[in-house]
This record gives C-alpha cells, sequence and structure tokens, in this order.
DNA sequence: CGTGATCTTGAAAATCGTCAACGCCGGTGG
DNA sequence: CCACCGGCGTTGACGATTTTCAAGATCACG
C-alpha cells in the first residue's frame, strides 16, 4: 500500500532563504539623511557575478549602479508591491526571500514563485504594466529597485546588460516550463524531492551548504506552492526522513542522500 | 456523487488553430528560384497588428521585414526544432499552430505550449542558448524565421521593438504563471473549462469566431497539457455537452454558454 | 509560561488515473 | 466500391493517491 517513494520525472523551480550578510549593512535607516544606504554599491556586492550587472565592464557598472535604488530592509510578512499596482520598476533581491502570490477572481491566492538573493522580482509586470502577483516578504528582505524605464535606456547602449536581462527573462521561463511540468505529471513525492534539490542547487550556486539549509517558508507555502495539501507535505517529510533520505526539524533542512532524492525527482526508484 | 460543474478558480493559456490565408501564398515552393516566397512581407501581412513589429513605424517595419527569413510550411507533425538543437532564432507563427513538447531524464513528454497565429516561439532557449522543448507543428503551419542576433541589434536602435520584444517575454511569463495556478489549484473541470475559455479569447482577438472553432491538437495533447489523463478529458467534454455548455463533435467546439462556462472556469457554481 | 500559529498524524472521502472494450472516422488497397 | 486497418475518441468499472476533516503536538513569540 504504501510506496517506498514513487517517481516518474523531474526538476521545478523554486526558492527559498539565505540571510544574506548585506542585511546587516542596510538594516537600520537613521532619521535624518541617511547613513549612506547607498553605499551598498553594486561593485561591492557580493552578489555581483550572479545578477544583472554580471556582464558588465566596471564603468558600465557604474552607469547601472547609479539609476538603483536601494531600499530599507522588508519585515517578514511586508509587501514589496501589491498584484495590479502599476509597474514602474524591477526589483533584484539582495538578502532574504520573497515569494509571488497570485489571487484571480475570487479564488484563494496561488503561490507562483519563491525569490532568492540575486534573482529578478517583476520582469512580469511589463506587458501589462501591472504586477501580476504580490510580492511579500518571507523574513527580513533587502531589494535593489531598479526603474524599468531607465533599466530600457540604459539596456540600449550596454548590449551586455540587454543580453542579461534577456538571460533573465528567458531563464524564468525556462524554469516556468519545469514548473508545469512538475506539477502536470509528478506524484506528491517526486515534487517534494524536486523542491528539495531545486533549493539545494540554488543554494549550492551562492555559496551556501546545499546539504544544510533553512526554509524560510511555511509547509503552507510549499504546499500551495507544489499544489499540493500542507498536510501531505508534512507527511512526505516524515517519510522521507524514516527513509533516511533528509532530516528535518521545523525548517531546518539536512539533505542526507541527494543522489537518492535526485532520483526520486526524476521519478526514478520503482514503479 | 456527481458533481454538476465543479470550480474554485480560473484561466490558463493555452493555444490552438486557426488556418490563416498566408497558407496558401507559400503552400508550394517551386523549384529553381523560389517563387518570392519572401513576398510575404511584414508590411502586408493580416498579422502585423499582433505580431513583433506592431509598435514600429513603416520604416521600422522594412528594417524589421529585412533580417526576417520565411520558412517552407511545415505539415501536421514536422518539427519546426527539436528539444536541445542550439538556439539561434526566435519564430513567429503565420498560420497554423504549434506545440512544445519538453522531456527530461527518461520521463514522458510534457506538453508545455501552444502556439497560434502571432505568437513568438522559441524565446525561452535564450538564457542556454538551446531549445528548451521540441516544437511541433499541429497542422499545416508557416513560420516566420527572426534570427535572434539580428533581432536584438535591430532593438538597439528601435526602442518600440525592444519594448515589443520584453512585453513578449513578460506576457509568456504571465501566462505561465496562470497555468501555474490552473495546475496547482483547480479540478478538471475547471481547467477544460479554462482552456475553452482561454481559447475562445484568442481566436476572438484574432478576428475569428470566439464561438465556433475547430481544434487542431487531439484530446490527449489536451490532457498532457492540462495535467489530465485523455479520458478524463473526453469525459468532462461529454459532460459540457449535457449541461448545454458547448457542442462537441470531435475536434469541432461551438460555446453554447460562454459566460456559465467562464464561471466554471473560475470556480464559481458551487462547492 | 501561555497563546496562537505551525506542524504532525490519523482516518475517511473523493477526484482522477488506469485498464479495458468499443465505436467512429479516414485512408488505403484490393 | 467495399473492406480492412489504425488512429482517435468515448464510456465504464475499479483502484488509489491525495484531499479533507479532525485532533493533538510542537514551536515561537510576547
Amino acid at each position: 500500500m504504501e510506496r517506498v517513494f514513487i517517481d516518474r520525472d523531474r526538476v521545478c523551480h523554486n526558492k527559498v532563504i539565505a540571510d544574506g550578510e548585506e542585511t546587516r549593512m542596510a538594516s537600520q535607516v537613521l532619521p535624518t539623511h541617511r547613513p549612506r544606504l547607498q553605499e551598498a554599491r553594486c561593485q561591492t556586492c557580493s552578489l555581483s557575478s550572479l545578477c544583472l550587472p554580471l556582464a558588465l565592464e566596471l564603468d558600465d557598472i557604474d552607469s547601472f549602479d547609479a539609476i538603483i535604488h536601494r531600499r530599507p530592509p522588508l519585515k517578514k510578512g511586508e509587501h514589496l508591491l501589491r498584484q495590479d499596482d502599476p509597474f514602474t520598476s524591477v526589483f533584484a533581491v539582495r538578502s532574504g526571500s520573497l515569494k509571488q502570490l497570485t489571487s484571480e477572481g475570487d479564488g484563494e491566492e496561488q503561490l507562483t514563485n519563491f525569490y532568492l538573493p540575486s534573482e529578478l522580482v517583476g520582469l512580469d509586470g511589463i506587458d501589462e504594466q501591472t504586477y501580476p502577483g504580490s510580492i511579500v516578504a518571507l523574513e527580513t528582505t533587502t531589494v535593489c529597485e531598479i526603474p524599468f524605464d531607465r533599466l530600457d535606456k540604459l539596456s540600449e547602449s550596454l548590449p551586455e546588460l540587454r543580453n542579461q536581462l534577456y538571460r533573465s527573462m528567458s531563464k524564468e521561463l525556462r524554469d516556468d516550463r519545469r514548473m508545469l511540468r512538475l506539477l502536470s505529471r509528478k506524484t506528491a513525492d517526486e515534487r517534494l524531492a524536486s523542491f528539495l534539490v531545486n533549493l539545494s542547487n540554488r543554494f549550492r550556486r551562492r555559496g551556501y551548504s546545499p546539504y544544510s539549509f533553512r526554509l524560510s517558508m511555511a509547509r503552507a507555502d510549499i504546499g500551495n506552492y507544489l499544489g499540493l495539501a500542507l498536510e501531505t507535505v508534512s507527511r512526505i517529510l516524515s517519510r522521507f526522513q524514516q527513509q533516511k533520505l533528509v532530516a528535518v526539524q521545523g525548517r531546518e533542512v539536512h539533505i542526507l542522500d541527494l543522489a537518492t532524492l535526485e532520483s526520486v525527482a526524476e521519478g526514478e526508484g520503482c514503479r
């Protein structure tokens, strides 16, 4: 009756935590003349190798840096923006994490994305000039605001920047397709495994341990995102734990057997 | 036991048929010197108001038109490109329709998108410089090939073109989010209703009847796309027919009660 | 230390998938 | 022209993964 694991296919695209170091830097906004929030510059940002200015020359980074607005940190649960707000900017996550919530008609909200440091928020607002979902901080989170009209203008003269922008959108499209596949063809076990593997990969890319991390989202968020009831998420995590694939307590995750987890995510194993 | 309809929420993003008139124009490729396949120009294309050059001045359309390659029509079942082919171009659908198939690992293929006339194919290949899925014609289909490097170059000097490109990608992102929502939270009935409503809207936008159209895809394709077994698709279409929401015979669809269909898609009605 | 949010676990219900058989349509070939 | 064949679609019955409902347990924060 009970399957050890389940399987069929693979991957997904999700996103989580990582309290970046730069949280400190901007975390207290002094009264009067703002103590150079701006001193956080792209040139010194530890994410610059992952972020939009990735391919730019130093001089060009300066131009790019000049159009950025740093924002005071968002606290857990605060909105960066709300669904249907007019589109003005895209945002790069500096530290912390965000979720995107979309509600249509009356129905409840669908969690359509998690955003981690270096990722761009808001690209899906360009077309209709409004944001298609609300963006909410999962923890203390800092973002860089990039006014889109100025970014567009700048991308005219900086082919590398333009290219990076195209690539960011393209990557998001590709990730979405993976997610479609996950929701359409994967079992609950495969979804959870995919989710964990994806997180692991994203942490690795950012220089964090791919084996130990803290989930910044609740079980309900995970379930909402993966198209599962939160109880199902909980149950399967427990089972993965029994099977020694992971050690989970609360939101702290340790991946014990990444290889097997990957094969579960891919739908190999049984069936 | 049997629910009349089911419901919760709404929308999706899919695509279908419409044998454009320009199919004729390019449909026989004569031997030697090619009978001016090129005579199909953006300036005379009936889709120009929906397609990339949408916002361009006449002169600029000429520049754009100059980089386009027209291709001989694809026959039903033929590949426009295959998954993992190197990314070189994006394609605008002139007539007919296409589907995108993505296979990962060993698993079977997931149908991730349908493409209708005026829509752009291949934008999700920019990032990794390979196409993330195969593109297959659902019927006789003609496309315009747009080499991406030249498009990118041209977009440097044509802000409207650049903008339109951003918007196309952004729209696809937004549609994907809708689709995520569909797969994640909607019942089978809601999915089918969403699918039909979405098709209806897309036909309307293109000047075709939103009430009568022909599906260019098989039930299996619809099921694959919506994350349902093809039997489920069939059953629910039958039920919709009983309920006088639609009249379906084979691939011919007549929408009888669009309003109710929309409310089913939105998840209103019961529950 | 208490209170509410979050998480876990159990049992029952239900939607949907799988298996299977049958019918329809179009095409091909005799 | 008719018959056979294969692809495609329909319908039924059964089974099962997952949801729902419910009750506790644990955690986090004040």
